[in-house]
RNA sequence: GCCUCUGUGGCGGAAUGGUAGACGCGGCAGAUUCAAAAUCUGCUAUUCGUAGGGAUGUGAGAGUUCGAAUCUCUCCGGAGGUACCA
C-alpha cells in the first residue's frame, strides 16, 4: 500500500467504527475497567507528539482490556477553568468562554485523528454550568462538615452541633474531645464555624500582582509563580481555605496501599512531611512562647531562643525585625534560667511554631548562630571518642577531650548531631544504664508529667488556599448577609453560573485588590431565604416578595481550576445526571476496585503533589460522607515518560518556532530571516517552541505506523527524544505483515507455519500486554512475523488481534476481508475475545542446553526437552569441546530446569 | 544537603538470579535492476588469531552465589523532586 492507500483505508475504517458504535460504554454485567488519562487542559497550542505517549497507551490498553471481555470506561472531557484561558482573553479581548470553546474543538479534532477509542457521548468541560453544579454542591459539603478527630473521619457539620448540644462534648484546640460543657448557642455556632472543612480566614497569603490573584503554597515555587513565573509577594486577605491537614495522617498512611511509582509516593509523603515530636513551653515577658523539637532529650542544652521575623510575640511586643537580634529574655521551663530570645534568619513562620529551642551544641544550625553571636553552649549528649577527637580544635590535647567536650562544646568544630546516651540521665528521673531509643522516651514522659510539654506530630503540609481573584472559574455557592456571615447556597439554586456579559478583567489596583466579580453590579447581590438547615434559598426576579427575604452579597472570589479536576473522574461514570455527582448504581459498578475508583490513571508525575494530593483528599471526604464507595480514588497510577525534541534558539537567544525552521547538512535556518540557529534539546512543549502537532505525523506515516512507532521507542515510563529515523522500521514490518496476510488471504491458506511460535507469541503478548510492556509486545510481532511464511486464516484473526491494540486499522481492514470468507459472526475484530493459546502446543521437542564448566559455555548441546539428568551427564561425557575443560575430580554437577526443561548446565570442577 | 529514579553495542532498547545485546535503526557484503529507490539474503559488542578457537565485556571497585546487567555495600556520573523542616 502507498500513502495514500494507508489513508483512504484508515478513513473508511474509522467511519465503520463510528456507524458500529463500539465504544459506547454502558453498565452491564461484565465486568468493569476504568481507564484514565490525566485531565487535558485545552490550551490554544494544542496537543504536540509528546502527549501522545500516554494518551495511546491508554488507547491500547482500552481495546485490549475490551478484547479480554470488559467493560471499559475510557472517555476524555476537559479542565476547562483557570487561568490561562483567562490570561488569553485579556489579552485577545475576546470572552475565555469563546476561547475555550475553540480550543476545545480544535484538541476534540487532534485526539479524533489518533483514533482513540473514547465514549464521546462521555465527555464534559468543566465549564459546563452541568458540572460545576456538582463541583459547587461538593464546596457546600465541605462547608457544611468538619473532621471528628475521635473517629478521624468527616461528619456532616449536624452531627456536631447535636454532640456539642448534648453537653458530652467540647472542643479544644479544634478538637473534640469527650468532656462536659457549658457553651451557649452562640458559642456553639461560632465553634462550628471555627471547624468546617471550608473556612474564611484572614491569613497571610501568596499574592501574584502580575496574575492580580493569590496563589496556594503548592503553586509557588523559589517566590515565582508556578504559571507564568511572576514574583509573588505576601499579603493578609480574607480567603477560603479547606481543612486538608486534618486529612495529613491518612492522606500519608493510605499512601502504601496504593500501586503508585515509589516516586511519587515518596514527593507526597515529603510534601505532607510528617514529623514526631515534642512542643515545649517558654515563658517570657511577651508572654508563652511554644517551640517544636524533635530533640527533645537536648532541652538542658538549650541556651537561646530563635524565632522568626514575623512571630506573633514581636507585633505584641512592638519590634520590627528584619536582622538577627536579642529582643529579651525567656525562662527555661526546667532550670528557671533566664535564656535569651534572638530572632534569626534561619527559624521561618511557616514551618512549626516559627521557633525553636537552641541547642548550639548538639544542632549545626544553632552552632553557627551561637559561633556569629557570641551566644554561651552547654552539652549534654556524650559523644563519642572517634568523633571528638576528629572534630577537636587544636588546643585539645587527646586525653581532655572528654571533659573539654563536657566544660567547653565552643571548642569543636561542628555541633553533635547524632543520638547517643546522656550525660545526666538523672536530671529526667531516668537510669544511666537504658538504652537511647528508651532514654529518649522517658524524657518525654517526663516533660509531660510536668507540664512543660506536650508529644505532638507535626506536619509541613498547610491548609489549601482556595479563593482566587477571578473570572474565570466556579463560582462559590456562598452569600453573605448584612452582618457578614457566610451562608452556602441551597441545593436547589445550584448551580450559580458566572455572569455572562462583562468586563471580566482583574482590579490590577495593587492596593486593594478586588476580585473581577465585583464589577458585576446586577449579579453581586440576590436576594434569598434562610432555610432551616442553615443555607440560602436564593430568589429569581420572577420570585413574588417573601415577607422573610434579605438581600444577600455573593462570594465575588472564584474557585482555583484544581477544583473541576478533584472529581471528574467520577463524572465520567454517570456524565448526565441532574440529580446527583453520578448515580450510586453507576459509581458502584465502575469502582469495582477495593482500593481506587479507576483502576489504570495515566498521567505525568508534574502534579504528584498538586492534583493529586487535592483530588484524594476531596476523594476522602466524599468517601466518609457515604457519597462514593472507595477509600482512594486512583489505584493503580502509571507515568509515562516525557519526550524530548530539538529546539532552535536564535542569537539572542529566543526559541524559534519549529514551523520556521529548515534544516540542511545537520544545520538549521530560520526560515524568515535566513540566519542560523542553535540546536539543542529540551522537553517537547510551548517553551521550547519544539512541539510537534501529531495530525502532521498521523498524515505524514499514517496513525497505525505513528502509533506503534511512538510505543516501540521505549518503555512507557521512559523519556525519549523524538526521532524518526527509527519509523523506517516500523514501515516496513506495517507493510510486510499486510503482504503476508493478504496472501493468506488470497490463497485461502490452511496451514500456519509454525504454530508453536504462535502459541508462544500469544502467552508473551498477554503477559506484556497487562503490564503495559508495549514495546516488546511489538518486538514480538515483529520476530513472529519475520520467523512464519503463512498462517492459516483461523490464526491469521490471532495474529491480527494481537496486532490490533497497536495498529487497529489494519487488524480490522484485513479482518474485515477474512470476514467476507470465513462467515464469521462478529461485525469487527475487537469483539472476538482475545486469543487464548494452546498449552499443549507451547513447548518445542527440542532446546538448546548451555553447558557451563566453571561458569564459562563451553559447549551447547541440543537436546529433547524431557530429557533425563543421567542422559545429559552422559551426553556431556562424549562431548570433547567439554572434555577439554573438564578436570578429573568433579566437585558439583548442577542441571537447572524450568517447567521441568533443562535450561542450563553448570559444571564445577 | 536530603529523597526517588537511572547508568548495557555506533543509536533506540531487550534480558529482574541461568547462553548479555531479543527486536528495530544504522553500517558492511551479496541478490534483483541499464541505474537508483524499494525489496530480499547474510554479517555486524570489543579484542587476539589466516582459521578452528581464545580472552575481555552491562559506570568503577568490592561482596554474596555453582552462576550476577539483575541481590548487598562503597564510590562516580546523569535525570527529577525538595529544603534554613527545628
Amino acid at each position: 500500500m502507498n500513502q495514500i492507500q494507508i489513508d483512504q483505508m484508515e478513513q473508511s475504517i474509522k467511519k465503520l467504527w463510528k456507524e458500529s458504535n463500539l465504544y459506547k460504554s454502558e453498565i452491564s454485567s461484565k465486568p468493569s475497567y476504568c481507564i484514565l488519562d490525566f485531565f487535558p487542559y485545552p490550551s490554544g497550542i494544542g496537543l504536540h507528539v509528546g502527549h501522545t505517549i500516554g494518551y495511546i497507551s491508554t488507547d491500547i490498553f482500552a481495546r485490549f482490556k475490551r478484547m479480554q471481555g470488559n467493560n471499559v470506561l475510557y472517555a476524555m472531557g476537559f479542565d476547562s477553568f483557570g487561568l490561562p484561558a483567562e490570561q488569553f482573553a485579556i489579552q485577545t479581548n475576546q470572552h475565555p468562554e469563546i476561547t475555550t470553546q475553540t480550543n476545545i474543538k480544535n484538541m476534540k479534532a487532534q485526539l479524533e485523528a489518533l483514533s482513540l477509542s473514547h465514549d464521546t457521548d462521555k465527555s464534559f468541560s468543566t465549564t459546563d454550568p452541568k458540572y460545576y453544579k456538582w463541583t459547587q454542591w461538593i464546596f457546600t459539603k465541605l462547608y457544611n462538615s468538619y473532621f471528628n478527630n475521635i473517629e478521624k473521619k468527616a461528619e456532616n457539620i449536624e452531627e456536631l452541633r447535636k454532640k456539642l448540644k448534648s453537653k458530652t462534648f467540647s472542643v479544644e484546640d479544634g478538637e473534640l474531645i469527650e468532656k462536659s460543657n457549658n457553651y451557649s448557642q452562640k458559642e456553639i455556632s461560632q465553634l462550628i464555624n471555627e471547624m468546617r472543612l471550608a473556612y474564611l480566614d484572614d491569613i497571610e497569603v501568596n499574592w501574584c500582582p502580575m496574575l492580580g490573584t493569590v496563589l496556594a503554597n503548592e503553586e509557588v515555587k523559589d517566590g515565582k509563580s508556578e504559571q507564568g513565573n511572576h514574583p509573588v509577594e505576601k499579603r493578609p486577605m480574607k480567603q477560603w481555605i479547606l481543612r486538608i491537614t486534618k486529612y495529613a495522617d491518612r492522606l500519608h498512611d493510605q499512601l502504601d496501599q496504593l500501586n503508585w511509582p515509589s516516586n511519587i509516593i515518596t514527593m507526597q509523603k515529603n510534601w505532607i512531611g510528617r514529623n514526631e515530636g515534642v512542643k515545649v513551653y517558654f515563658d517570657s515577658k511577651y508572654g508563652k512562647i511554644e517551640i517544636f523539637t524533635t530533640r527533645p532529650e537536648t532541652v538542658f542544652g538549650v541556651t537561646f531562643i530563635g524565632i522568626s521575623h514575623n512571630h506573633p510575640i514581636l507585633q505584641k511586643a512592638g519590634i520590627k525585625s528584619d536582622k538577627e537580634q536579642k529582643i529579651g529574655y525567656a525562662i527555661h521551663p526546667l532550670t528557671q534560667k533566664e535564656i535569651p530570645i534572638w530572632t534569626t534568619d534561619y527559624v521561618i513562620q511557616e514551618y512549626g511554631t516559627g521557633a525553636v529551642m537552641s541547642v548550639p551544641a548538639h544542632d549545626q544550625r544553632d552552632y553557627e548562630f551561637a559561633k556569629k553571636h557570641n551566644i554561651e553552649f552547654k552539652s549534654v549528649i556524650k559523644a563519642p571518642y572517634l568523633w571528638l577527637k576528629e572534630n577537636k580544635s587544636e588546643c585539645i590535647s587527646d586525653s581532655k577531650l572528654l571533659d573539654e567536650w563536657k566544660e567547653n562544646p565552643c571548642k569543636f568544630k561542628s555541633a553533635f548531631e547524632n543520638k547517643a546516651p546522656l550525660f545526666a540521665p538523672q536530671q529526667f528521673e531516668i537510669h544511666e544504664d537504658m538504652s537511647v531509643k528508651n532514654q529518649i522516651k522517658q524524657v518525654i514522659q517526663f516533660l509531660e508529667e510536668n507540664k512543660v510539654g506536650k508529644k505532638t506530630t507535626n506536619y509541613r503540609l498547610r491548609d489549601w488556599l482556595f479563593s482566587r481573584q477571578r473570572y474565570w472559574g466556579e463560582p462559590f455557592p456562598i452569600v453573605f448577609d448584612e452582618s457578614g456571615n457566610a451562608y452556602s447556597i441551597h441545593e436547589s439554586c445550584l448551580p450559580i453560573t458566572l455572569p455572562k456579559q462583562y468586563d471580566f478583567k482583574p482590579a490590577l489596583n495593587q492596593e486593594n485588590a478586588e476580585p473581577p466579580l465585583a464589577k458585576a453590579k446586577e449579579w453581586k447581590s440576590v436576594r434569598g431565604i434562610v432555610m432551616d438547615d442553615g443555607s440560602v434559598k436564593t430568589l429569581s426576579d420572577s420570585d413574588p416578595k417573601n415577607p422573610d427575604e434579605q438581600i444577600f452579597k455573593r462570594e465575588l472570589n472564584t474557585m482555583p481550576n484544581w477544583a473541576g479536576s478533584c472529581w471528574y473522574y467520577l463524572r465520567y461514570m454517570d456524565p448526565h445526571n441532574d440529580s446527583s455527582i453520578a448515580s450510586q448504581e453507576a459509581l458502584k459498578y465502575w469502582s469495582c476496585n477495593d482500593i481506587g475508583s479507576v483502576d489504570m490513571y495515566v498521567g505525568g508525575a508534574e502534579h504528584a503533589v498538586l492534583h493529586l494530593l487535592y483530588a484524594r483528599f476531596w476523594h476522602m471526604v466524599l468517601f466518609d460522607l457515604g457519597h462514593v464507595p472507595n477509600p482512594e480514588p486512583f489505584n493503580k497510577l502509571v507515568n509515562p515518560g516525557m519526550m524530548t525534541a530539538d529546539a532552535y534558539s536564535n542569537s539572542r537567544g529566543f526559541y524559534i518556532d519549529i514551523e520556521d525552521v529548515e534544516l540542511k547538512n545537520k544545520s538549521a535556518f530560520q526560515i524568515s530571516t535566513g540566519e542560523e540557529l542553535n540546536i539543542e534539546p529540551g522537553k517537547m512543549g510551548k517553551r521550547y517552541k519544539n512541539g510537534l502537532d501529531p495530525r502532521k505525523a498521523c498524515d505524514k506515516y499514517g496513525i497505525d505506523i505513528f502509533r506503534m512507532h511512538v510505543m516501540y521507542m521505549a518503555p512507557i515510563t521512559q523519556s525519549r527524544s523524538w526521532d524518526v529515523s527509527n519509523i523506517k522500521g516500523m514501515e516496513r514490518f506495517y507493510r510486510s505483515i499486510h503482504a503476508k496476510i493478504a496472501k493468506c488471504i488470497q490463497n485461502s491458506e490452511k496451514s500456519t507455519d509454525n504454530p508453536t511460535k504462535l502459541h508462544q507469541t500469544i502467552k508473551f503478548i498477554t503477559e506484556e500486554m497487562s503490564n503495559m510492556r508495549y514495546n516488546t509486545s511489538i518486538a514480538a510481532l515483529i520476530k513472529l512475523n519475520n520467523d512464519a511464511e503463512k498462517f492459516s486464516l483461523d490464526d491469521s484473526v490471532k495474529v491480527l488481534q494481537m496486532l490490533y491494540p497497536f495498529a487497529p486499522h489494519l487488524s480490522e481492514h484485513l479482518y474485515q476481508e477474512i470476514k467476507l470468507i470465513n462467515n464469521i459472526e462478529h461485525n469487527c475484530i475487537e469483539q472476538i475475545e482475545w486469543p487464548q493459546y494452546d498449552p499443549n502446543l507451547l513447548q518445542d521437542d527440542t532446546t538448546k542446553l548451555p553447558i557451563n564448566i566453571n561458569g564459562k559455555i563451553r559447549d551447547v548441546l541440543e537436546v529433547s526437552v524431557d530429557i533425563v539428568d543421567e542422559e545429559i551427564k552422559n551426553l556431556i561425557s562424549k562431548s570433547e569441546k567439554a572434555a577439554k575443560y573438564i578436570s578429573s575430580d568433579i566437585k558439583k554437577y548442577i542441571i537447572i530446569r524450568k517447567n521441568n526443561k533443562p535450561i542450563i548446565v553448570n559444571i564445577v570442577c
